[in-house]
DNA sequence: GGCCGCGATGTGATATTGTATCGCTAATCG
DNA sequence: CGATTAGCGATACAATATCACATCGCGGCC
């Protein structure tokens, strides 16, 4: 069952893996950024760009624009800390940056939260069932649109 | 390999399949319809609303408004004769609307064409990951970015 | 025929999501 | 210290999606 070694972080200490993991890609922690992330791992739901530029107003007292809040997803996304949800136009923050999957969502339409699941065995047959059809897959993108466990 | 029956319709006889099939549901088979089908299957690749609205009004003489094209577009999808691909914010139409699949799609980044993949192991095990995990899962969303076998 | 109900479509507005560009500031480095 | 560069604010704009409401056409019905 793909299990290997997870350590969830949070709060703190997923910031800090946050900073941490982005300053040894050569990438700046600002204070935008921290606020952003802060923002974005506060959501207990995929949050669109634009919720997060209202959150980030609100933290800190001033007008944030919708555009900064994408330049630093884009570079979120590209350092693994954030993950798009593309069904949703959303994003959730990576609650363990280090390792690199390709993920699983379960998105409930009810009550909007989202589950991530890891399963190699999964995301390496749709990367398979590619390649067999003549294609290089980059990134799978496997979400499941449905109701959670307790909304069923 | 989930090998089964699809007879692949195209042109007139894949319009006839989709007029047969909405019709069949209780739904009219309508000019305004009739042009977004051709439209969309006109498409060699994924193509969104806004796209189908200006082909359909260069084709019709007038102005089409998106919302109309939308609100067509929903149904067929209801009516399985389009799907949406997520991803991409675009829809393709469905060559064998008679039959219901989860369904794969493999795009290409460069060239922007869509492949459609049926692969009844790999979505009933993503139905089954997602209900392992206490997930009531109604429509798995597989798609895979990358590149195809031309542009590769 | 005239009227009504209803589904399909038109119209216009608006909301949401995403990108491009420009200039300023602050950190960095020779 | 001066030059360069990353980060960010501001503004505009483009693309995608939805909503409210008016209208049209068509069948059934009086």
């Amino acid at each position: 069952m793909g299990r290997h070694d997870h350590h969830l972080h949070e709060g703190e200490s997923l910031k800090d893996a946050a900073r941490k993991r982005l300053t040894e890609k050569g990438e700046q922690w600002t204070g935008m950024r921290a606020a952003v992330f802060d923002a974005l791992a506060g959501f207990d739901k995929a949050a669109s760009a634009y919720d997060i530029a209202e959150a980030v107003s609100v933290a800190e007292g001033r007008r944030v624009a919708a555009n900064s809040v994408y330049r630093i997803l884009d570079l979120f996304v590209a350092s693994n800390l954030a993950m798009r949800v593309e069904s949703a136009n959303a994003y959730v923050a990576n609650a363990h940056p280090g390792c690199l999957h390709d993920c699983i969502f379960l998105i409930c339409d009810d009550c909007g939260q989202i589950k991530h699941l890891d399963d190699d065995k999964i995301t390496s047959g749709v990367r398979d069932a590619a390649t067999e059809a003549g294609f290089e897959p980059s990134r799978p993108v496997i979400e499941v649109r449905g109701k959670c466990g307790e909304c069923a």
